[in-house]
DNA sequence: GTCTATACGAAGATAGAC
DNA sequence: GTCTATCTTCGTATAGAC
């Protein structure tokens, strides 16, 4: 009877191995994008071989999919944790400050998630995931509109709507010309049209 | 001495296998992105061969900032076309409304804008180009504001990259989205912000 | 399961004909 | 100036060793 320990670190050895894999390609994708990056990159990057990835996913696009599938999963999961967290419109605005000011503010995080719509814009199968991503961050803020305020003059989700898209945009436009744009730009939009400010 | 008309006709000639690359080359690109366009692809769909393009571009790189080059100018021209033909702020909304709603509803126009601006978040070297680019489009709606509102409580240069951020970040939305938010959400944004619905 | 070696195709770039 | 032919590099994917 050999070691059920054994049998247990092998499981997690290949675990192991499969995240470090994405974990790699998350960042290499984002870096030079789908297009532009190779295989030998991405294994290179985790400490392994080519053979590695093939033994793990059956080709880069399989790979680029499940680099997507959980990063779109962990994205969703993160901004549930900070709406509950925040209390009040005051808290919301402070935690969003720290991040800093925009959640695509961080450079691999806006790329990759640029990366992925390109990708998805270009391969009608994809397409759906996506445009799930996006209907979940328009939900996330109309919950968050709607806990903290009464009577709108306009539809929760048509306000939701338009602070993601700020959000997007503020993140774009800081990433392009961070000289004319501060990624905080965003919160400082929010607390005007809330009248917080 | 032999014909003057001659001489102009080939110059013209010259001219006009340019253009066509060009063209092209503004399609494809924005259809499968810089890594995966093809110069074959390009020189195809302008009717010619890859030897016309090395006549013409150094490179793929270089054929790809020519087109990025003639974009920006024109787009620059166009928009500001728009502003000076529109007295009212109604006016301007009802031309913005027929674009359909939203200057990036073009899906070969967005793509090509969003390859831009990867390229340029990639390629240290070009990034000023664009980040110019970024700040004539909010020089354009600051003017845009300015001509219109007296007295604003904020800098018309805020409120204008507000506008901006939201035109793009709508944008990405109705194109990645299609069924959850509409292009010329934009405009009714603008309409509900301006008091002017 | 991972590595090494290799097959295979694709595409950027160049050379020479016209 | 444009085309045809070719060189060369590179990257995906596979096969077989360990």
């Amino acid at each position: 009877m050999p070691a059920r320990v054994k049998r247990l670190s092998r499981t997690e050895s290949v675990a192991q191995t499969r995240t470090r894999l994405l974990d790699a390609a998350e960042e290499v994708f984002a870096e030079h994008g789908f297009g532009a990056t190779t295989l030998e990159r991405i294994a290179e990057r985790a400490g392994y071989t080519r053979g590695a990835v093939y033994a793990n996913f059956a080709s880069k696009d399989d790979l680029f999919l499940a680099v997507l599938d959980r990063w779109l999963d962990d994205d969703i999961e993160h901004g549930g944790r900070i709406n509950a967290e925040s209390p009040s419109v005051r808290d919301a605005f402070d935690r969003l400050r720290e991040l800093p000011g925009n959640r695509f503010a961080d450079r691999n995080r806006f790329l990759l998630l640029t990366e992925f719509r390109l990708y998805a814009l270009r391969n009608p199968e994809v397409a759906p995931r996506l445009a799930e991503y996006e209907r979940r961050g328009i939900a996330w803020y109309t919950d968050a509109i709607r806990a903290r305020a009464a009577d709108l003059p306009v539809p929760a989700e048509q306000l939701a709507a338009i602070v993601l898209a700020m959000e997007n945009g503020i993140a774009t436009l800081a990433h392009v010309a961070p000289d004319t744009v501060r990624h905080d730009a965003f919160v400082d939009a929010l607390e005007m049209l809330t009248g917080l400010r």
